[in-house]
DNA sequence: AGAAAACACTAACGACTGTTAGCCATAACT
DNA sequence: AGTTATGGCTAACAGTCGTTAGTGTTTTCT
């Protein structure tokens, strides 16, 4: 009953088939991205979505409720996608290369919310920052774990799996700083020369 | 006459041979890290300081006057070395390891101030930050030619230097998130652990 | 049609922001 | 010893912050 209750909610408010509350998460993941969440007001945020600040409130809880949405969708994705390819029977290089290129894919496509995961989760209130860490922490140790999996096996170069996941994910979140700047770049050539230089390396 | 007057000042003002502008820029970096440059406020950080918030006035003129000063002192820092670098007779190889060491010890001998100047820079006003922008742009340019010169004389491999310098510098900002959870990783273990990957790669 | 729910509005609260004015003590220089 | 500059302090300004209360209007359900 309060299922469908919600659904209907959906449905009487849509515009291009999407909640006023959905709006207003996209709207402030732009803002937040270009500001910062301290620096972003609800005064900025209402103005984007052409409302007043008061009547945000109709829709959200509170500012940081929008920030507690944001950061724990990216993070379950990625966590569905993590266990997705740990269920799978491909090599260690095979499951790393799928890993990073969903990343870079993430990215581009849904550039602004993985940002502001990636920045701005300092500002979560407790108990949702202590979980967040928690989970970003989970997921890269099974990250490292395949990859110490893959060297006791010999299929990759014994290298350290910390800083390996720490290269590879850092560098990925690094694409922010360059999407502006290179926007001439298509995204699969971006896409083949990371996971070329990540897997392969520098050196001839 | 006027720099005799200005070091006189610092003698008079100095604990530990510091002036207190200087104790106030250092306790600044620890907090616009911890909190982010927008949510630390003037009196955060003078009580940090032990002083009332006006009196930090009698030292800096602004807010954003500390993180001009912290953003530029990393920058010309890092293109000090790399007009070093530039200027010396290694290979391209040794150039790039010599890059990528220099960065990291940055990273780990004056984390506060290149978090900063890594993150917080957004917040700078015009005019310093279009400068600061223009500095970084001309930086990845030049650290991008250094590749490209190699990969044309065949000294590494054929890879997009945009790309190789995007991960490369990423990356080593990534270490933020990762020394707390791992202190007992030494900073040269973490160097070699991280010199090694971005020289040779994954692949075995 | 009438009841109810959804949602936008104005006004305002209390807390907090960076910063300035002005005052007073101490320390340095002549 | 007397003048001056340094650098603390309190008080305050003008503004912004997230958020709530209360009201009115529109839309939906019965």
């Amino acid at each position: 009953m309060f299922s469908i209750f919600v659904t209907v909610m959906a449905k009487i408010q849509g515009k291009r088939n999407s909640t006023k509350k959905e709006v207003i998460i996209e709207k402030a993941s732009r803002l937040f991205r270009e500001k910062g969440f301290g620096a972003a007001s609800m005064r900025d945020l209402a103005e984007h979505v052409g409302v007043e600040a008061a009547s945000l409130y109709n829709h959200i809880q509170s500012k940081s409720e929008i920030l507690q949405t944001i950061c724990f969708k990216v993070a379950n994705e990625f966590m569905t996608n993590l266990e997705a390819v740990e269920a799978s029977n491909q090599s260690t290089l095979k499951k790393m290369e799928a890993i990073i290129r969903r990343h870079i894919r993430m990215m581009l496509e849904q550039y602004e919310y993985v940002y502001i995961s990636d920045h701005e989760w300092r500002h979560l209130p407790e108990p949702y920052l202590s979980n967040f860490l928690n989970q970003r922490r989970s997921y890269r140790k099974r990250l490292a774990d395949i990859i110490e999996d893959g060297t006791t096996k010999g299929e990759i170069k014994a290298i350290d799996p910390y800083t390996a996941v720490l290269v590879i994910l850092s560098a990925i979140s690094g694409i922010d700083s360059w999407q502006r700047s290179r926007k001439s770049t298509t995204a699969e050539a971006l896409e083949s020369n990371m996971v070329k230089y990540l897997i392969e390396g520098l050196k001839k």
